[in-house]
DNA sequence: ATGAAAGCGCTAACAG
DNA sequence: CTGTTAGCGCTTTCAT
C-alpha cells in the first residue's frame, strides 16, 4: 500500500497561505491570523485591508493547521451500524444538521454491525476528531469506557455507566404499544425478537413485559430473528404456528417482512393478526397494510448527541449526562380489534 | 462565535506523540516515523522494538499532523442534496465503503437542495479534504469548474465539460421504460416532471422523447412537480384529467405519491393506468401496488466516484473521465396492459 | 496595535 | 540504518 513515489501534481492551483496574504498586505503573518480569529484585537483599518487582500487571493484559513496547533479539529465522527438503514438516516440527518449549525464537520463511519470494525474506526479516527457519536454501538461496556477516556463520546440508544447518552423512552413506548393492544381487546402478545446483543431490543422486551404484567396480559418472545426483511418469513411462520393474535416485532424492517409473509400465506392483517413495529422508519406507511409502530425522535437524538459532545469538548463539561427522548405510537392500519378465535 | 476563553480541559488522557515513543524507545523521532510509514527502511529489530513501545503507549500517528506536512488529508467529502432521501443512501453507502477500503475518511455534507449551502460547504471543507464527490450537484457549470480548479472533484449524476463524473445510463433506461410500455400496448405516455434544474430530469425527459419517437408513441410532459410524496396529488390529478394510460414519474418518491392519490380517487393501477418511477429506491417494492421503476447502481456510483478521486489525487491522473453506469428496469405490479379506452 | 519567534506532531531531506 | 534539522500553516506568547 506504498504511495506512488511522487505523482506529478495535478494541474491545480496552490492555495494561498497566511504568509502569502501577509506579504501581499505588507503585514506580519500574526496580524493576518488575528484579523481572522481575533478581529477586535487588530486595528479596524488594517483589518479591512488584510481581509480585502485575503479575499482577492482567495485565502481561507487551513483547518488542518489550526487543528494541529489547537489540538481541536472541530470535527466529530458519527458511527452507525448500518448506513443504509432508514432508521439511522434520521440520526445522521439530525447530527449533520447540528454539526453544521455549530460550524463543525461531521465524519461518517459505517460499522457494518461489527464490533471490530467499530473499534478499528474509533482507533483510526480518534486522533483526528474531537469526539464520537456512537449510535447503537456494538462495543462492550468496558471498551466504551476506554474510548471515552481518550475521546469525548455520546451514545445514542445505548447506555453505560460514566458515558453520556441519549436514549429513547422505551418504557413509555412499550407501555403505549401494550395499552393500545389491550384497548383493542388483545389478551396476549407475541414478541418477535431481534439480535440478542441489541441494547434497545433488551429495553424493549423489558418494557413490554412490565406493561403486559400491568394489564395481566400474556407475553412470550420468539427469536432471535435478523432485524431485516429477510427475517420476516421465519418470524411470521412462527407467529402463525403459535396462533398469535398480536405480534410486536423488534423493528419495522422485520415487521414489514412479517407483513409480507402473512400476506403470502393469506393471513389477514389486521383481521386475524395485529402487527406492531418499532422505529417508524421511512416505508412504514408505504407498506400495506400500513404499519402501526413506535416512533422515535431519531433526528433529535442525533442533534442532541452532537450538542453533548460540544459541551464536553468546548465547554469542559465533564459530568456524563443521560437524556431520555420521548416516543409515541403511530397507529396505522396493521392493528385492530382482536379476532374471536374458535 | 468566539470560543470560550479557556475551558478547563476535560479529564482526558493526553495522547502519546511520536516524541514520547521516541524517548521511551531510545531512538529518534524520525525512526519512529519510519517504523510506521516506511517499515522496510528501518532495521527489523529496532522496528519491532519501536512498534512494541508504541503499542504499550497506545500511540497512533496523528492524521492531522501528517496532513499538514503532506498537504494530503486522506479525506474526501461527499455532498448530497438530501441526506434523508433513500436514493442517496445508496450513494453514501458505496462511497463510504470505497473510502474505508482505501483507508480514507469520508466527510458527509447535506446541501439541503440549496446551491448556496453547497457552495459554502465546498469553501469551508475545501482546504481540509483531498477532493469532493458532488452528487446531483445544484452548482452551475462554471462554479463546478472553478471548484474543480482548487480540489479534485467527481460528479455523480451530473456532467459538465472538464470535470470527471459518473452518470447513470438514462438513454438506455428511458428506452427500457418505453419499450416496456409499448410492449404492453400503450400508445402514449405522460411524463410527470420534477424540478426544472434537475440534470437527471432533463436527461430522462430527453431519453423518453427519443425512445417514444422510435415507437411512434406520443409523449407529453406535465409539471414541474416537487419530487416528493407531496407532489403526488397534483401530479395524479393532472394525469387523470388528461386521461393518461401510462405515466412516467420523475422519481419514485413522486411515483409513490401518485399511486396513493390514484388509490384515494379509486383509480385502478395498473388496470386503468400504469405507473413507472425512476430510482428503485428503498420502498418501491413496499408500496402497493409495488412500483415498476428504473434501477440505478447508486452504491456503485458512489464507489466509482471515490475511486476517481483517488486516481486524480494520489496518482496524478489529470484527464477528466466520464463513466456511464448501466440501468435496468425492475418490473413490478404498477404496470400492465393498456386498458381499452372508450 | 503589531511584529518576531517558537512550536503543535509529523515527515523529508541530508548527513553520518 | 539512524540521527539531526528544517519546515508544513497556523496560533500564540512575548516584545516592542
Amino acid at each position: 500500500m506504498g504511495p506512488t513515489p511522487n505523482p506529478p501534481p495535478p494541474n491545480r492551483r496552490r492555495r494561498a497561505t497566511i504568509t502569502d496574504v501577509a506579504r501581499a498586505a505588507g503585514v506580519a503573518a500574526s496580524t493576518v491570523s488575528r484579523a481572522f480569529s481575533n478581529p477586535n484585537r487588530v486595528n479596524a483599518h488594517t483589518r479591512e485591508h488584510v481581509l480585502g487582500v485575503a479575499a482577492e487571493l482567495g485565502y481561507s484559513p487551513n483547518p488542518t493547521a489550526r487543528a494541529l496547533e489547537s489540538g481541536r479539529s472541530n470535527t466529530f465522527a458519527l458511527l452507525v451500524p448500518d448506513i443504509t438503514n432508514p432508521y439511522f438516516a434520521g440520526v445522521i440527518n439530525g447530527a449533520e444538521q447540528a454539526a453544521t449549525a455549530a460550524g463543525r464537520t461531521l465524519v461518517l463511519g459505517n460499522t457494518r454491525e461489527s464490533a471490530s470494525t467499530e473499534e478499528q474506526l474509533v482507533r483510526r479516527l480518534g486522533p483526528a476528531v474531537d469526539g464520537f457519536v456512537l449510535a447503537a454501538s456494538r462495543l462492550p461496556d468496558d471498551e466504551l469506557r476506554r474510548v471515552a477516556g481518550l475521546n469525548a463520546v455520546a451514545l445514542v440508544n445505548r447506555a453505560t455507566r460514566d458515558v453520556s447518552c441519549v436514549v429513547a423512552d422505551y418504557d413509555s413506548g412499550s407501555r403505549q404499544i401494550v395499552d393500545h393492544l389491550a384497548s383493542l381487546g388483545h389478551r396476549s402478545i407475541l414478541v418477535l425478537g431481534g439480535p440478542p446483543e441489541s441494547w434497545s431490543g433488551a429495553r424493549r422486551w423489558a418494557g413490554l413485559q412490565a406493561a403486559a404484567a400491568q394489564h395481566d396480559m400474556q407475553v412470550r418472545r420468539f427469536g432471535p430473528y435478523p432485524p431485516t426483511l429477510g427475517g420476516g418469513p421465519a418470524a411470521a411462520d412462527a407467529a402463525v404456528a403459535a396462533r398469535a393474535t398480536a405480534v410486536v416485532c423488534h423493528n419495522d424492517m422485520l415487521a414489514i417482512g412479517v407483513l409480507r409473509r402473512l400476506a403470502e400465506r393469506g393471513v389477514d392483517v389486521p383481521g386475524e393478526v395485529s402487527v406492531v413495529g418499532f422505529d417508524d422508519m421511512f416505508g412504514a406507511d408505504l407498506c400495506s397494510p400500513s404499519l402501526t409502530t413506535l416512533a422515535e425522535r431519531t433526528a433529535d437524538a442525533g442533534a442532541r448527541a452532537i450538542e453533548m459532545l460540544g459541551r464536553q469538548v468546548y465547554e469542559g463539561v465533564a459530568e456524563p449526562v443521560q437524556l431520555v427522548l420521548p416516543t409515541h405510537l403511530v397507529v396505522r392500519a396493521s392493528t385492530d380489534r382482536a379476532a374471536v378465535r374458535p
